[in-house]
RNA sequence: GAGGCUGUAGCUCAGUCGGUAGAGCAACGGACUUUUAAUCCGUUGGUCGCGGGUUCGAGUCCCGCCGGCCUCACCA
């Protein structure tokens, strides 16, 4: 039967779509639902793909061939690629565990299914019933018996061999980079896989997971820029939260001895391959426990994380390898600044001279600061990892504990691996009039404004009710996922990381 | 915020010295019951990111703007 030819065979973006309304027309014409209904009792085509062994071939009797059988088999997924080829068509089909073959012969399924298979496109999703068998070549197969249209695509798909390679329009439409890049679907279900493994290990310690305001009158925890909203019944504004901990550790006044919060905290600075304005932190507390009690909590987080995925503990990074095997190495920030700049750490002189030496501005900078600044330029950097940083100078750490024997150490550590900084724990600070003291100090140098802003006179308050003592521990996740899923940039695993907004 | 790179068909990409805009995939028509990026024959498809300038003539050179990527800055 011929059909008139469209009066404009154009290949515009209209003309492709109006080619694919064409056939959905067509299906409503049949009496087919373009947009498919409920389709039951199918199998992933990855457990399809496994029945392979039940394809039995049975001996051959006198002038009979053996004709192999097997299993039957019920899947659905998206074409990915079709190779009609005059009365039987070859499909490539997907879904979110692989891709399986379909053979449609027009003999086999009948002519009111071969009609049906005229109408697919590229993107169609469909269901298929049919015999799990293997072609001639030896390509596993399912041999259709019938088929059944699930959701019609009208948009084109992205070339077929090697799909989206613009990493604006994957990002941009990342519903179309999960479906045609390679490995992109199984990163984030591997996220997944991390995450639920985490949660899974807290339990298993006797954690319990709470969820704290996400609006706060003040942006504390944490030094970064917040962003500000506005409530209108009450005419304030509120900044979204940049951390987690002052209301975790609230709930450790509150007698929540084993307490985290896995969620999104949102920070107004520069967006790169390491940072996106909102991510994915863990804060955790553990009453009674101090900063060595998080080292041990840390490395079996990730340990087990490894291991949830399927992975052995030495996993590989760009052209190199991180070595996850516990216990990660642990050297003080004295040890390490020795051993990367050859200054002893109370070495004032020498180190502000350094400083200076690197172009940075030493005045009126309190010596911890310039420390500071020399080890994140020449120490940070060069740290491999998985390492322990541990033993902070006590003036950059507001929050912490001091050591008993020595107030200008922090009892801090943080994990660095490859020069990025994983983890960040404290033994936690409950002294509340210390802990005042340190605000108002770390404060002194800000306009009024900002400073009452930062201020959290309840959370004192809350101090002054008695704070267990007790270890926290703050992991990013998004950066964890990207060490665990060997991924360069944050956008690798985060699934809409912000972007200007498309103008159309 | 600064510098560098980049933007061409729905997608992936060529486009030389400034001289009529190209290919593959996808699409449309035809052949094909064992294909594997199927193949073969034929057809169609463009606001060269946007705006200005130079020039007889601009995808190409210049200026501005808008995206994106990288580096730096910012970032407890």
């Amino acid at each position: 039967m011929n059909k008139p030819a469209p009066e404009q065979p154009a290949t515009t973006e209209a003309a492709l779509e109006a080619a694919r309304r064409e056939k959905l027309r067509k299906l409503q014409e049949m009496g087919v639902d373009p947009w498919g209904a409920r389709f039951d009792d199918h199998q992933a085509i990855a457990a399809i793909r496994a029945r392979e062994s039940e394809i039995v071939t049975p001996s051959a009797s006198e002038g009979e061939q053996a004709e192999p059988r097997g299993p039957k088999v019920r899947a659905a997924g998206r074409i990915v690629l079709r190779r009609p080829s005059g009365k039987v068509h070859w499909l490539q089909i997907r879904d979110w565990s692989g891709t399986v073959q379909v053979m449609i012969g027009k003999n086999q399924v009948g002519d009111e299914n071969f009609e049906l298979a005229q109408c697919f496109d590229l993107g169609d999703i469909i269901g298929v019933d049919g015999e799990l068998k293997k072609t001639r070549t030896g390509e596993l197969t399912i041999f259709a018996e019938k088929l059944t249209f699930l959701t019609k695509s009208i948009a084109t798909p992205p070339e077929k061999h090697k799909g989206l390679t613009d990493p604006e329009l994957r990002q941009r439409r990342r519903y179309l980079d999960l479906i045609h890049t390679e490995g992109v679907l199984e990163r984030f279900l591997r996220r997944t896989k991390i995450v639920q493994s985490i949660r899974n290990t807290l339990a298993g310690r006797g954690f319990v997971e709470v969820e704290g305001p996400t609006l706060h009158a003040i942006a504390g925890g944490a030094a970064a820029r917040p962003f500000i909203t506005h409530h209108n019944a009450l005419d304030i504004d509120l900044f979204l939260r940049i951390a987690l901990e002052l209301h975790l550790k609230r709930l450790l006044v509150g007698g929540v001895e084993r307490v985290y919060e896995m969620g999104r905290v949102y920070r107004n600075e520069g967006i790169d391959a390491r940072h996106n304005p909102e991510f994915t932190m863990i804060e955790i507390y553990q009453a009674y426990g101090n900063y060595e009690s998080m080292m041990d909590l840390t490395e079996a987080l990730i340990v087990d994380a490894i291991r949830a995925t399927g992975q052995g503990l030495v996993l590989p990074w760009g052209d190199k390898e991180i070595d996850f095997t516990p216990p990660f190495a642990r050297k003080t920030y004295d040890q390490l600044f020795e051993e990367h700049t050859g200054l002893k750490g109370d070495d004032d002189v020498g180190i502000r001279k350094l400083a200076e030496s690197m172009g940075f501005s030493t005045a009126n900078k309190h010596p911890d600061v310039v420390k500071s600044f020399v080890f994140e330029e020449k120490v940070e950097d060069a740290l491999v990892g998985p390492i322990f940083v541990i033993d902070y100078p006590s003036s950059i750490c507001p929050l912490t504990k001091r050591k008993a024997t020595d107030p200008n150490i922090a009892e801090r550590f943080e994990l660095f691996i490859h020069g990025m900084e994983v983890a960040n724990a404290y033994t936690e600070l409950n002294d509340p009039d210390l802990q005042e003291e340190l605000f108002t100090k770390q404060l002194a140098g800000l306009p009024e404004e900002e400073s009452m802003a930062k201020m959290d006179h309840d959370f004192i308050r809350a101090l002054r009710n008695g704070m267990p003592p007790a270890g926290g521990l703050g992991i990013g996740i998004d950066r964890l996922v990207m060490l665990l899923t060997n991924s360069q940039t944050i956008r690798d695993v985060i699934l809409f990381p912000l972007l200007r907004p498309d103008v159309e």
